[in-house]
DNA sequence: TTATATACAAACATGTATGTATGTAAATGG
DNA sequence: CCATTTACATACATACATGTTTGTATATAA
């Protein structure tokens, strides 16, 4: 076998990755060995262990693709450019929940990613912190909506006398839901084809 | 060994569940032996295999002995006595939902159960259709909390121009995702805790 | 009372995953 | 141009998990 230069060997990192994706979606993480990650991957055992100490952190390699990107974007949708001179909160709340399923529909990867941490890992040991850090990635992110009904309430969008850290649980428990029931719903007629619909009522629901 | 009676039997099985519930909390149903279920029930494989066929069979049982009663009282929550004199449909919804949480605060069975079910189980191969089955008890429980509404609007307990299936729709994606993090949130600190207040604020958002 | 089915325990055979150690050819740095 | 890494492939040792088979003492039915 010849010796690969370094973007090569990044090549074959990514693959292995996407490999591993394939195999967890398809036979779960736990049953996914990495012979057969390798081998899907057109490579031996020996590249998976050369570019991961085991299948954790490959599996944090995965997931790290998936949610870094994420937690940028809602920054940027959810509280970016502040003084705004004609502000929208509410619209931008709306517009969150919007791209994330638009991302979902769009991005194999990404829909692939969330499929496997939602219906096909079991979350102990090694696997346990991950549960931590999606706990605190939620508590962020409920934070920042908050800030976002706070300034909506401030402006008069919300008809309703909640407070803003209610109305942003609230919103984060019913999307929570919403991307949990998408993921499972593969059929898409329950919830898969109307997410977008599902998530206009909600928004209706708090609009003056 | 002695040959035991059919209530010794009986009672056998039901230890090997309760030991495979532990089990399966503690390392998962993937790294969880059939082997350890045996021994922290005090029996050996050969009676794991006495009464399950396999891991799979005994997870349903498992799965069952939680499912089937929630489906019942689902009912009785939820509609039984149609035929009140002052009937409170919004009442009976949030009852509903804050007695599942009640339960799942009292009942450690239960809550154990949903864990494993939530976070330390994948749903591949023999366990990919209980999926479908959640799927399709999502659907049966929409449904009742859509005639619930219906009824609530009909009295005019509602204030908001939404269609019941849309009330419904959002507030099973509500529960959903507050079971899910109930679960999670071990701790408590985000929504354990305040599951009831949570409860209290998403009925506010639609009373009259 | 006896034959049979029951409720397991114990032993066996097989397959498979994991981690590590070793080999190696080519890229890379000096 | 040479020494040293790099980026893997191959081989090895170990450890389990599973399913099945066999053995057995005793409830239980006839």
């Amino acid at each position: 076998m010849v010796r690969k230069t370094k973007e090569d060997a990044a090549i074959t990192r990514q693959r292995i990755i996407d490999a591993a994706r394939e195999m967890f979606l398809l036979k779960g993480v736990s049953r996914t060995s990495l012979e057969q990650i390798a081998s899907h991957a057109s490579v031996t055992r020996g590249a998976v262990y050369w570019h991961f100490q085991n299948k954790a952190e490959l599996f944090h390699a995965m997931r790290e693709e998936v949610y870094l990107p994420l937690i940028d974007r809602m920054d940027d949708t959810l509280l970016g450019n502040t003084d705004d001179p004609s502000p929208d909160p509410l619209g931008r709340i709306r517009k969150h929940l919007e791209s994330t399923i638009q991302i979902l529909d769009d991005d194999q990867t990404t829909r692939a990613t969330y499929e496997v941490m939602m219906t096909k890992c079991e979350y102990v040991d090694e696997f346990a912190d991950v549960l931590q850090s999606i706990l605190s990635n939620c508590s962020g992110l409920v934070h920042k909506m908050e800030q976002a009904y706070a300034k909506a309430q401030e402006i008069g969008q919300v008809g309703t006398q909640l407070s803003a850290a209610e109305l942003a649980l609230d919103t984060h428990l019913f999307f929570s839901g919403l991307l949990h029931m998408w993921v499972k719903d593969t059929e898409g007629t329950l919830f898969r084809n109307r997410a977008l619909q599902l998530i206009d009522t909600h928004i209706k629901l708090r609009k003056k």
